[in-house]
DNA sequence: TGCATAATTGACAACGTTGTCATATTTTAT
DNA sequence: ATAAAATATGACAACGTTGTCAATTATGCA
């Protein structure tokens, strides 16, 4: 059946407060005693009732809200922070909003989740985590947060901000286009309203000034981090008198779609087009040819923000917190959408 | 701050049992009362405390367990049963297994999850949820679940189980493919311990006894839901002696490597070899050419079955539950793989 | 050894809810 | 109008845990 602290105390003969004790390491408890109650523990298959432990106010929970439609950005993200959280025995509630809905109403979702499940604080990623508006409201109704950013510069709040150098990782992109003789770049742009497609433009922009070209604006589109908005945008530029040589899409899903757009229109990549994507996403190794891309380790750094979220909200204030800035920088992968493939020996 | 139901008794000016008795409709309460009683809930915003109410013993919790890496399925997933367990007001627990695992281990994970959590029951997929150890283990531990399996006919356990006809939809995309006049059929299977490989690859023979041709074993190779084995399988059928002239990929991973494999032998794709795939992946509208697949509902599938577990967990025993059987049939999308493309007029 | 102090252990309340049972109120039947 | 029955309401325990504080035991020092 249900084993709970009481059976533990009875078989080890003491107090259910000293099981207690040893469960939550609290220390106070003889060599002695604590190894009693230790193979009681075991011997029992003894498991803290969470529901008890957040209703006594000490909640275990986190939240990980989203509203970013990308299946495999989302399930590596939900795996590192399951790991981490799992790994401190918290729970976590997976709370998923309309990607449609106004900052006002998410904030009230949010708030309604925190109060019904306890909530001890959030996880969040972008879009979500980058709107001034939402990040306010949590913060006046004091509800704690860890966040994941795009920006090439440690944010203002950097001991609980995770942040990705997309500008740099464009940069490096566009650097590795121009070192391909590349002139004319397309810049395929995602969804305004995330970070990083500003920062992976501003990147692109950079590099461009650096090799002392100007920026053609017929050559930067607007457009969404989805594969119809990459088909659509490239066939558009595809179609300008003066074409580009090589298109940058600001994920891979553009790139996708560009690549299609490419071949409808009997386009050969990479030899009278260069593509390059952002995000290694799976299917980016699949395409034909692979897609040049940027890596972020997703996993890695979700666990990372819920490290230092449940460091957050588990109240061992300052001691071991770290207060330094925490910068990824995506590593570049070339694959063959971007390289003349070698001619066969 | 936090609104309990002491404050709603406090302002509507009754005890707080009837709130209580309010908030969970159980009747025997005055109209007039029920009134006020509404009106301060709704004055105070007041939630109910889920974790108050899991300590008193009516979980109002399930467990998602899942061993499946396609990012795509679980997430389609995981938004059914969100629906359903939001609308019911149930939370959610979401627990990934290692994929190796083995189901003494797995269900070791398990037991402790529905411990810890108080998980009231279990929503299963495959391949869980096909797994005979497993299943009777949670029954020996009385774990509640409803499940999703591949099947042609009603499971033993009808009302507890949804069922997806994949056999049927395989036996229809081979008969597809049999109308394009194709003879030599290759059928790349999927991981063995899916059902749904089973049936597709039963499917498949019945529609080609229908037609009365043999079956040729090799053009039948066993691999994985994987891109890596379409590509490798296809390579290798594409390099016998009388190759395929069509390939029917046990899901659309394994179909884009086949035509990946294509793209590489220079096999034109679908004038010189017909590809379908299965499970109507986002990507196998965006391959080039796209992908003929069959479209299973994941998402209202999932949502259904939570239903079916909120029903069998919430003790409302007997009165609304359906023990009919609940069969699902995907539907065949037929895209360009798989037809020859018209003459441009 | 004896006493003060520190370390260890335990008894009990509290968290917010639901279930059980007793009490107060209303309705029905005579 | 009154007793009986039915209905509505409330008091209190219980769920499994942690926090507070008191009681017990061990330790250090003169």
């Amino acid at each position: 059946m249900k084993v709970t602290i009481k059976d533990v105390a009875e078989l080890a003969g003491v107090s259910f407060k000293t099981v207690s004790r040893v469960v939550n390491q609290e220390g106070g408890v003889k060599a002695e005693m604590r190894e009693k109650v230790q193979s009681a523990i075991e011997k029992l298959n003894y498991q803290p009732n969470l529901s008890a432990r957040r209703l006594r106010g000490k909640s275990a929970t986190i939240g990980f809200i989203y509203n970013n439609p990308n299946s495999n950005y989302v399930i590596t993200m939900l795996h590192g922070i399951l790991a981490a959280a799992r790994a401190n025995a918290y729970e976590l509630v997976v709370h998923p909003c309309e990607t449609e809905s106004d900052p006002a109403a998410i904030v009230e979702e949010i708030v309604a989740l925190t109060r019904r499940s306890m909530v001890a604080g959030l996880v969040l990623t972008p879009p979500i985590s980058e709107n001034p508006e939402i990040l306010a409201k949590l913060d006046a109704a004091e509800i704690p947060y860890s966040r994941i950013v795009s920006s090439s510069i440690p944010p203002a709040d950097a001991a609980r901000t995770i942040y990705i150098d997309d500008r740099q990782a464009a940069y490096q992109i566009t650097q590795h286009l121009l070192a391909q003789k590349h002139e004319r770049i397309c810049f395929l742009n995602g969804d305004p309203e995330h970070m990083s497609s500003g920062e992976r433009l501003e990147g692109y922009k950079q590099a461009l000034q650096e090799h002392k070209l100007a920026v053609d604006e017929s050559l930067v589109l607007e457009g969404h981090y989805t594969f119809e908005s990459g088909m659509e945008r490239a066939q558009q530029v595809l179609s300008q008198d003066e074409p580009p040589t090589a298109i940058f899409a600001c994920n891979d899903e553009i790139a996708a779609g560009a690549l299609f757009a490419a071949r409808m229109q009997g386009v050969r990549v990479p030899e009278q087009l260069a593509i390059a994507g952002f995000e290694d996403s799976p299917f980016s190794r699949q395409t034909w040819p692979s897609l040049t891309t940027a890596k972020q380790p997703m996993d890695e750094i979700a666990q990372h923000a819920t490290e230092i979220l449940i460091g957050l909200v588990s109240g061992e204030d300052g001691d071991e917190t770290d207060y330094s800035a925490h910068g990824y920088l995506p590593e570049i992968i070339v694959r063959e959408s971007s390289t003349h493939i070698n001619k066969q020996p």
